[in-house]
DNA sequence: TCGCTTTATTTTACAAGTGAAACACTTGCT
DNA sequence: AGCAAGTGTTTCACTTGTAAAATAAAGCGA
């Protein structure tokens, strides 16, 4: 299902007592539209939308001042979380990105001295891909920085209600990962 | 924080009991990597990423077959859970695209004859935005069948941890709602 | 009334992603 | 050894989104 916004105006205050998200207000609407229809997987997966974009608007806000995009910094920490150098395939996989972003994307990591590329001695066909000093340097500042901030973002919640939320995310992350045919490119 | 595919080999049994999701994976190695980092934002924004990115991925599929976008089903639902006819503006903000991107699917959309525009009379600025009789049947069609696969992958989790997971996450959203600056376009 | 500011929407220029094609290399079989 | 099939990566052609500029219209104050 889709994500929306509240409308503008003053069309804010829902139950008298408590405010409400926005997923909340979209439900409400198509309750009077359609009265009949189990709107529970809006209620999840409008939230699970929602949450996702506001969430990575919030690291790509921090990431913009190192000149970062997310897609770059997830290939940088995915090379830095490797025990080995990866191949270009790899790193698409691992990333659920198209080879020809990857490609992209290490160009102008490499452009940056933060990503170094070796032909793999046995199979010319393969790049090797590591992080340089540079490379790691940053990914090791930065990561903390964004784990900080995230968990600010997060400290909304009680520390049991953050618990419960991920230990039901994994369940359900768990039963999308066996249900939902792999398809070639699915970043988030 | 970002998410990740697990590896393609035979990195797979993680705990001997359970299976684990990827972002279980990603985790424990950045467990090796920085045993002091507090990895719980990982537990929570990873998971809520990259289930979002599966069930965008499953939305976009089920909606390919009528040559239908997520972004333009989205303006189709708007515009039908709408009590009145909506601004191009309206629309952007509802849907948290740019006007750019508006217009250019609104443009496919009425070329595909689903939605109507009329300038208004008071202010000849303004673009009012409905939906056809073929449009409205179109999203009247439509989200019922995305409803009930949505309710499919949801069926993976018992109803009392879905109820739990729409909780956490509408008080996640909330919070998020006041937290993050209003970007000007963040759909997801 | 007039001129300046603000507003609604579209157009523009460009970046970044995709699927498919291209290219080079490797493997496997006869 | 030679060739066809398979594989890894990049290039290509195109689509789609963005920020900013452009255009037209409205609002406001002197």
């Amino acid at each position: 299902m889709s994500e929306q916004r509240p409308r503008e105006g003053g069309e804010r205050p829902e139950a008298p007592e408590a405010r409400a998200d926005i997923v909340t207000g979209i439900m409400r609407q198509w309750r009077q539209v359609h009265p009949d229809l189990d709107l529970e997987p809006i209620g999840v997966i409008g939230r699970i939308n929602r949450c996702a974009a506001l969430l990575q608007q919030a690291a790509d806000a921090q990431l913009r001042p190192q000149q970062l995009t997310r897609a770059e910094f997830d290939l940088l920490g995915t090379l830095r979380r490797s025990a080995r150098p990866l191949t270009a395939g790899e790193l698409a996989r691992e990333t659920f990105a198209s080879g020809a972003a990857v490609t992209k994307r290490l160009r102008r990591l490499e452009e940056h001295g933060l990503v170094e590329r070796r032909t793999d001695a046995r199979d010319r066909r393969v790049a090797r891909l590591t992080l340089t000093d540079a490379g790691r340097a940053l990914a090791d500042r930065t990561l903390p920085e964004q784990l900080d901030r995230e968990h600010a973002l997060l400290s909304g919640l009680p520390p049991e209600h953050r618990a419960e939320l991920a230990e039901r995310l994994g369940e359900l992350l768990l039963h999308l990962e066996g249900s939902i045919p792999h398809a070639p490119h699915a970043a988030g």
